[in-house]
DNA sequence: AATGAATGAGTATTCATTCAT
DNA sequence: GATGAATGAATACTCATTCAT
C-alpha cells in the first residue's frame, strides 16, 4: 500500500543529513496517502496525526503549518517530473550520437516517465490536483520549466528538425503534441482506467508509433 | 468575467419552468467563480454568499447543502460534456453522406469541443477537479459514457476502419489516442497556457493534421 | 390519533367569536403533537408548518412569536387543569349536603381528573414540561391557584376536620398528602406505564381507599 | 450554589483515574447548572463555554457532542436514583432481622431518598425534564429498573404482606402507592414549593404515617 | 522530541421572524 | 388571509495552531 522508496525520496529531498525521524516518516505517509484520496483542502491534521499515529502537535515540529508539509510533498516532485530533462547531460547525450534517432528519444522518454508515474503515482495526484489552486507552485514549476527545461526541448526538438526527422511545425506545437499524448497515455492508465487490463508493453509502442507518423515530415 | 450564457443554461437545466429567481442566479454564478478559482472544499459558503451579495441562509434556500450546490452546477455539465455524442442522429449522420471522412469528424469534434470549452471553462475546471474527489460524480459519469457515448464512439472508429481510411489498431486506443489529443490541445490551450498568443484556426488545423497522420492506415 | 375536542376547546379558548380557520386548527393540533413529543425548544416552526400543510409565514399571521404559539395551547389549560375547584358553586355543593362525605369529595375529583387527563394527555405534558422553564407560566399558575383554589381547598379539608372525618393534621400537608396521590396515579397510569393493563376501576377505587385510610382520623 | 460533591461523583463516575482536569470541572457545573435551569435544548454550547470560562472547543475534547455532555450527566444518576435498591445485601438486611418493620424501611427509604435529593437537585431536575424526551436514557432507567430493583422490592412488599403488616393488595399497587407518596413529597419539598418554610422532620414523620395507615391491613 | 489540552476563529447549516406579493 | 423568499443571528461542531509539560 505505502510505497516506502517514493517517501524515502522525500525524506532524502528535505532532509540532506539523512536524519529521518521514524515519526516523521509515518506523518509524510499519511499525508500523501489521504492528501491524495481527498484532496489538500478537504484533509485534516489531526486526521493525519491519527493515520499516522502521532500527536496533533507532533505535524507541527516538523512542518511549520499544514501547508509547509503540502509544499513539502510537492517541491521535490516539481523537480522529479521534469527531472530528465533536468540532467546536464541529456541534450548531449542526445546529441552526440549520431544513430540516435527521434523514435530512441521518445520511447526513452515515454517508458522512463511510465516508471515514474507508477511509482510516484499519489504524489503525483496531489501535485496535480493541488497546482490548480496554489499560485507557489505553479511559479516554481514555471520557474523549473522555463530555465531549465525548455531550451533543452527546443534544442532536441530543433535537431531532428534539421536531420529532417520530423516536420517543420512550430517546435512549440512539436512540444505539445508529443508531451500531450505522451501525458495523455499515462493519465489514461493509471488515472482514467488504472482497473483495465493493459498490455502496457504493446500500448507503449502503439503510442510510440502514433506520435512518429504523427509528426513524420512529409514526404514530397 | 461571468458568462451569462453558461450560468443561464445551468439555471434552465435546474428549473425547467425557467422561473429564475434573480438571487439564485447571482448566487450561482458566485459559486462557479469561486469553486473554480480556489476549489470546492477551499470554498466557504459565507465566501459565496458574500460575492453573491445575498445571506448565507438564502443559499441554504435553495440548495440542500454546499454538495447540493456543487452538484448542481456538475451535473448537467456532465452531459454537456458528452453532449454531442449522445444527439441521436451523431452516428446517422456520420455514416449516411459516403463522401464523409474520418477527417471531418475529427474537425467537427474539435471545433465543437473548442467552443464548448472557450464558453464552459470556469464550470469545465470544476468538473476536473471535483471529479477526482467525489465518487458520485464519478459514477455518474461513467453511467453516461457507458450508456450512451461508448457504443457509438466504437462504431464511429470500426466504420472508418472498414473504410480503410484508418489504421486497424485496437480501437480501444484509437479512441484514446484521438480523445487525448483533442482533450490535451484544450488543456494546453485554456488551462495550461491561456495567456499565451494562440493562432487558433493554424493550431486547430495542426492538431487535426497529427491526428490523421498519426492514425492513417499504413500504405503497404 | 389527533384529539379534535381538545383543540376545539382551545380554539374556543382563544377565539370568542368562533371564527376557527381551518388552518388554524391545522397549526394547533401539529404544534401541539411536535410540542408534546420533542418539547417546546427542540421543535422549530418550520417542523410545525410543514405538519400542519401550512406556510412558515402563516404561523406567524396568528401567533404573534413562538412563545405566543405556546402560551396560546397552555394558557387554557392552565385554568382547567384547575377547572373543579373554580366552579363558584363548588364549596358550596360539598357543604350544603350533610350527608356529604370526604370519601364522595375525593371520588368526584379522582374521576373528574382522569377523564380530564385521558382526554388532554398531549397538553399536559406539554404544560408539566414548560412549566418549569418559563416563569410566566408559572406565576400565571400560582395566582390562579392562590386567588381561586386556595382558599376553597382549605375550607373543605377544614369542613371535614371539624366534622370528625379525617385526621387533624396542618390543612397543608392534607391538601400534599392527597393531591399528591391523585396526581401520583395519573401520571404513573399515563405516562409512566401507559402501556400496561390497568383495571381502571378497581385502581381507582383501591387509590380512594389508600387516601381514605391514610387520611382517618385515629380513634383512641 | 455550585455543589462540588455532587460534581465531585460525577467527576469519579467519568473518570475511573481521577484525573478531573480543572477545565472539565467548570464545564460540568456549568453544564449542570444552565441545563437545570434552561433545560438541555435551550441551552447553548457557547452559553455553557461562557460560563465555565473555557472555550467551546474545549467541550468538545472533552465530550464528543452536546448530548455527549448530556448523558455524562444523566447516565450516572440515572443509577444513583435507584441506588439503595441495588445494593446487594439490601433485600438480606430487611428480611434478616426479625424486628424490622415495614415502618423502618420505609423511614429508611424517605430519609435516604431526601438526604439524596437535597443534595442532587439540579441533577434530578435535569434527569426528570429529559428523560421526557430521550428514548436512550428511558431505556436505561428501564433496564436497572427491571433488572436490578424490580424483583427486589416485590420480594419486599410480599415479605411484608406475608408478615400481616401491609394490606393485601397487589404488590404493583403497593409499590405504586408508597413510591408515589415518598416521590409526591420531594417533589412538593424541593420543586414545587421549595422556598416555603418547612418542618422537614415533622412532614417526614406525617408522610411515613400517611403510607404506614394507607397501607395498614384491614384488622377484621 | 513528543505530547495533547486548550484555543478562538471559522464551518455548514438551522432558526424565528419579516414582508412584498 | 396566505404565501414563501429572504434574512442574519445563532447553532453545534471542526480546524490549524500554540504551548506548558
Amino acid at each position: 500500500m505505502s510505497q516506502p522508496d517514493m517517501i524515502k525520496e522525500l525524506l532524502l529531498a528535505q532532509d540532506q543529513d539523512g536524519k529521518l525521524s521514524e515519526k516523521q516518516v509515518k506523518i509524510l505517509e499519511a499525508a500523501v496517502e489521504i492528501f491524495s484520496e481527498k484532496g489538500y483542502a478537504a484533509t485534516s491534521t489531526s486526521e493525519i496525526a491519527k493515520k499516522a499515529g502521532v500527536a496533533e502537535g507532533t505535524i507541527f515540529r516538523h512542518y511549520k503549518t499544514k501547508k509547509d508539509l503540502l509544499m513539502s510533498i510537492v517541491t521535490p516532485t516539481l523537480t522529479k517530473v521534469l527531472a530528465p530533462f533536468m540532467a546536464r547531460d541529456f541534450v548531449k547525450k542526445v546529441f552526440e550520437n549520431d544513430h540516435n534517432s527521434f523514435e530512441d528519444f521518445i520511447r526513452l522518454l515515454i517508458k522512463n516517465r511510465y516508471e515514474f508515474a507508477k511509482k510516484n503515482l499519489p504524489i503525483i495526484k496531489i501535485f496535480l490536483q493541488e497546482i490548480a489552486f496554489h499560485e507557489e507552485i505553479r511559479e516554481q514549476y514555471k520557474a523549473i520549466f522555463n530555465e531549465q527545461v525548455k531550451k533543452k526541448f527546443f534544442a532536441i526538438i530543433e535537431h531532428f528538425q534539421e536531420k529532417g526527422e520530423i516536420t517543420d511545425l512550430p517546435p512549440t506545437t512539436v512540444i505539445r503534441l508529443s508531451i500531450t499524448t505522451v501525458i495523455g497515455h499515462l493519465f489514461t492508465r493509471f488515472i482514467v482506467l488504472p482497473n483495465q487490463d493493459w498490455d502496457d508493453e504493446a500500448e507503449i509502442e502503439r503510442t510510440i508509433e502514433y506520435i512518429m507518423k504523427g509528426l513524420r515530415k512529409d514526404e514530397r
